[in-house]
DNA sequence: AATCGTTCCTGATAGC
DNA sequence: TGCTATCAGGAACGAT
């Protein structure tokens, strides 16, 4: 399931080819993955334009067009946005597919269709960044800014740290893994956590996205780069899908309990 | 305002 | 062997 690691590593791959490049088609073979308009203005808004710069915000994709406003790609559950020559095979799930005025394609792939393209224009798109919560690797995210959230709600924090509104990018594998290293219980709500548990979050969740970053994302099954490769990260979690394993730590065996209709990794040994 | 439950989707897997 | 039920979850949405 792409998470800030994954994207960003889509985003940085995309940044080196798109930039300076227009799209000339846009064909949307799956229109539930275009929910605010019908297909043919989607492409009809997008034809023509030229890509200034691929960025990132929360887990979107964020194609910059100037003064044709954004493409904004979400990759739900098993999106992918793949670099393709034109020769490649299509394929059964293939959403939507962009082609390049250079006779390259990006294609949009997603099986369970829980993902989206949307297009911005400037105002529409300053709202709903404004919507979004702070960027866990900017500066603008502070052991003192994390506080001050959690003092406010009574979540669980692996639920609340997976909440958007509050800190983006961190969904249900970087939540277990970043409560872990901090040694927090997945449990505990928000607002019980103490200024040294909040500084050890701060850290940790910094710290398992930078390093998954290096590692190009995990790979549990459906997550691909945009040329198509699985992240490396799988092997370095310590207790995401881990259940019943032992802790990397002390050996324990890692629980898995169920969140918010979500699955939770941990050591109970290990975090209080 | 904060919180909680429901919904969307289909491939992989478990169980009979 | 082949069928069916269950599970996986990001984010929008409605209800409380």
């Amino acid at each position: 399931m792409p998470e800030l690691p994954e994207v960003e590593t889509i985003v940085r791959d995309l940044s080196r080819v798109a930039p300076g490049r227009a799209i000339a088609a846009v064909e949307v073979l799956r229109p539930d993955l275009v929910p605010d308009e019908p297909p043919e203005a989607f492409a009809a808004g997008l034809t023509g334009a030229r890509i200034r710069s691929v960025t990132r915000r929360a887990k979107n994709i964020l194609f910059d067009l100037g003064e044709r406003g954004f493409l904004r790609v979400n990759l739900g559950m098993t999106g992918r946005l793949l670099a393709a020559p034109p020769d490649a095979p299509l394929d059964s799930h293939l959403g939507a597919r962009f082609t390049l005025n250079d006779g390259s394609e990006l294609r949009y792939h997603d099986v369970r269709r829980f993902g989206l393209l949307a297009r911005h224009d400037e105002d529409t798109n300053a709202a709903w960044d404004a919507s979004l919560g702070a960027e866990p690797l900017s500066g603008a995210f502070t052991p003192e800014h994390l506080a001050a959230l959690a003092a406010r709600s009574r979540v669980a924090v692996k639920t609340w740290l997976m909440d958007q509104r509050r800190i983006v990018g961190v969904g249900n594998i970087y939540a277990s893994e970043a409560l872990f290293r901090a040694g927090i219980d997945p449990r505990r709500p928000a607002n019980t956590l103490t200024p040294a548990e909040v500084e050890r979050l701060h850290e940790a969740v910094r710290g398992v996205l930078t390093e998954a970053i290096e590692f190009r994302g995990t790979t549990l099954l459906d997550y691909r780069d945009a040329s198509g490769e699985r992240g490396g990260f799988a092997r370095r979690l310590r207790v995401y899908d881990r259940a019943g394993e032992p802790c990397t730590t002390c050996g324990a065996a890692v629980d898995r309990i169920v969140q918010g209709g979500r699955s939770t990794f941990f050591c109970a040994h290990c975090q209080r």
